[in-house]
DNA sequence: GAAAATCAGATTGTCGACAATATTGCAATA
DNA sequence: TATTGCAATATTGTCGACAATCTGATTTTC
């Protein structure tokens, strides 16, 4: 047989589709961090029950956006300067590893996908939507781990992925202005065309550090209206008292 | 108030006791690669509804060990050579960071923790369960990521960690002889207590590179009895053939 | 006889209701 | 007045039942 290839179906469950609206919700900054998430008024709201509901809540948390507290309620995480700098100190750490195993794959397709994104990059500097700028920028940067044949490190990477793009959303969210729509990505590209590995992984690192200050700095700023909140993954007891609301 | 300090009384939930014991199930390897989890089945063993039972698997399969098709069942994860060379290699950039941050923390308290984890491990060797000896040796190495104060790093280890478990538990298992009883980590604690990051580092990825070898050539038998199978986090559509068996 | 259609059986996904627990407000008490 | 005890309420955790889907065998059709 000769088939052509097809991509396999998308799986419909409610529970996929739950993730997805609530990730693109959290991402988004639409509920704000601390939050508490009512299950009752979220089913009522998207018209499902508890349970595929809970299950996607689940998912969320064990992904890290996400924090619950045994009867007490499900939260979105906090963002602290700390989380930040933790975040951006490990995505330096699997950039470099994801170059390093990246480097003897790049192909003519590699290079394609390459400069699609860079354009899908460039193209969003010019729309309003920040979030979409956003996204193109992570996906560009995400790129390397996509071609770097390891399912570990990809895993790793798009967890931190989710931790990105909220703080990006959070910090625009709060200055509530366009981002500089100069592209700062030109070199990096150029770089991952090139021939000199250490040169690349070396610029991932300094322009990584780029935007870093800011984000800690934002974040230092928001630490002050949100003081004495903690909770871990479910190990935690203490309590919030953020009151919850929907749109 | 000079109250003194108390740390969170554990939570109880049914959800959590379930997530232990199907951990310690795929971790120890009495549930196999491959084989499919019947909800009703273990529901009625452990004396629960289903609804725990699902978000309890909801959660491992977002941590890595078990994998869901939609309407088709959840399978603990396959492991191929592939998957045995990713969790080492991506262990070695984590220790390589682990090792970076830990460094300027470590303090009288971590070198009598490090002592007592490595007095564990040799104390193991002398008993017969071999589902201890890598419990401790994993713990010795989870030291430097536990003192490393950053909770990513922390989390992703953790991650790796059950995939590592997994694959020497399921190795020892095969080949149904004790483990070697030398002692191999008495320079990897003795660099920790020095002066010489690098070199710390160094011998972690020679030293983890030991019985990589070893693995592999075990996960490359595996492979030969169970082929054709495919399945990731609920994107693909393949389906199982392997029957369930609890026990 | 082979391919397609159909039909039971089993299993997963979802639902609504109930049980367990936490929170809040108010009264009681020192 | 501050603290404790106790309803009343709200929310999370769990349960049993039903609906949707898949699997495999059987029947039908060509």
């Amino acid at each position: 047989m000769n088939d052509a290839e097809f991509d396999p179906i998308i799986d419909t469950t409610r529970r996929a589709e739950i993730v997805t609206l609530l990730k693109r919700a959290i991402l988004t900054g639409r509920l704000e961090p601390g939050q508490k998430l009512n299950e009752l008024r979220i089913s009522e709201q998207m018209r499902v029950s508890r349970a595929p509901l809970r299950e996607a809540m689940r998912e969320l948390v064990q992904e890290g956006i996400l924090t619950s507290i045994p009867y007490a309620g499900t939260f979105v995480i906090e963002v602290t300067a700390k989380d930040i700098e933790e975040a951006y100190s490990l995505n330096q750490v699997l950039d470099e590893f994801a170059i390093e195993r990246t480097w003897p794959n790049r192909t003519e397709q590699f290079y394609a996908e390459l400069d699609r994104r860079h354009h899908a990059v460039k193209q969003a500097t010019l729309e309003i939507d920040t979030t979409r700028q956003i996204e193109t920028a992570l996906q560009l940067h995400g790129l390397i781990h996509e071609w770097a044949d390891h399912a570990l490190l990809l895993d790793a990477w798009q967890r931190l992925t989710s931790r990105l793009q909220m703080y990006f959303a959070l910090h625009q969210r709060a200055r509530n202005e366009p981002v500089p729509s100069v592209d700062v990505h030109e070199e990096y590209v150029h770089l991952l065309k090139g021939t000199d590995m250490k040169a690349a992984q070396r610029h991932a690192r300094e322009h990584i550090a780029l935007d870093f200050e800011e984000l800690v700095a934002f974040a230092r700023s928001l630490e002050q209206r949100s003081i004495g909140r903690k909770a871990s993954t479910g190990r935690n007891r203490t309590k919030y008292k953020n009151p919850d609301q929907d749109n």
